[in-house]
DNA sequence: AAATTTACTAACCATTTGGTTAAACCATTT
DNA sequence: AAATGGTTTAACCAAATGGTTAGTAAATTT
């Protein structure tokens, strides 16, 4: 099922990149490492993409550049605020579950130097809350949903999903459960989540 | 106002240690660096602490007990459900904005290995649910909230309390705002996330 | 098929880095 | 004040690491 891309030396670097670079971050992640995974010599980095910095790069903005339109598409569809927040909660857990080290791997890159985005990634690639912005207003406005602020209202729809990712070992800790269990609490949460929130708000 | 304690050269080692590896992250750290900003030579840290790993997991250990206790406190006291999860928010977030890089500094070091919580914390310092767990239940039984599972509910709290911290970098790009007009977000979090939460499960 | 460009590798290099050592410093005891 | 023991430092070391180089193998062009 490789598509012909994927069979190229380049891809093969940048998948082999992006796996070290998910577990390890920029820093640990060690060059020789990701030769070894992708089974080439350590100078083919260099050959193609020069420094470790410019690698990480590239890897960094496929990462970015997979998530935000996946983002984009949810927020910005003719739905309904209530059928935007379950499809966000959805789409998007269902989203991470198959990509389970992103989150931790942007959100890890971007504390380390806060203004790699901008430096690295068009502003037209980012995500825009404008449409959901205006059906928050809007719902509020005629009375649909309760007064918020759509910021406060998107960080939470926002923190609700992701969080229980980055800190999934933190987490499985304090409940003291164990892989499966919390796997099974994830697969909840595609629906708990969006409950969660459109009862909050629902006027 | 510094304690005895603080003027120690080990505390010091601490202090400067923690700013450091809060920043760059254990493998991004350098130990040349927190001699600097110790202002000390750097033999002095293996003279205290053996080596970077030992030094490192001091910290840690600092770190998180200094976090375990503070939750634990808003978890078990006597208070009912409600302000229990209005103390949750107001105190957890108003401890955080005190020490903003400790929660990516636990979660970050946490992925990258997911047991050194249990290998170098006794579980007598864990946060205990037990208590908050007993609450919801009840709750739920005599009719007072919704029906929802207490973890998902801890989940829940802990997400959206967090998360705006984790984060920062990027939904301050998302939402395109600047630090003082986030900081002022954070801040109004304090009752908003609460009452977020209140509205979603009471009865 | 010869020439030329592209892809790839083994060996090497310079620098960084965690860690050590031996000596100096300094406070306290004798 | 000499001796003692804990504290601090300058200088050093070995290993690791990102990166380079010069040359080889494999396509591609002529």
């Amino acid at each position: 099922m490789k598509s012909k891309k994927d069979s190229t030396t380049e891809s093969l670097i940048l998948n082999s990149a992006k796996c070290i670079f998910e577990r390890k971050g920029m820093e640990g992640a060690r060059m020789q490492e990701i030769a070894d995974e992708a089974g080439i010599n350590k100078a083919l980095l260099h050959y193609y993409f020069r420094s470790k910095q410019l690698l990480f790069e590239a890897v960094f903005k496929n990462a970015f550049l997979l998530l935000a339109p996946t983002l984009n598409k949810v927020l910005n569809n003719d739905s309904s605020l209530f059928d935007k927040i379950r499809g966000f909660s959805n789409n998007y857990i269902s989203f991470i579950i198959k990509h389970p080290y992103l989150p931790n791997f942007i959100i890890q890159e971007l504390n380390r130097n806060p203004n790699f985005l901008n430096q690295i990634i068009e502003k037209k690639h980012f995500p825009s809350i404008e449409k959901f912005k205006n059906q928050v207003d809007q719902g509020v406005a005629d009375g649909t949903i309760k007064p918020i602020d759509p910021f406060q209202l998107f960080i939470n729809l926002v923190s609700l999903n992701i969080l229980p990712f980055l800190a999934a070992p933190l987490l499985k800790s304090f409940l003291t459960i164990n892989d499966a269990d919390y796997q099974q609490l994830l697969e909840n949460r595609k629906t708990e989540v969006a409950d969660f929130i459109i009862n909050s708000i629902k006027a």
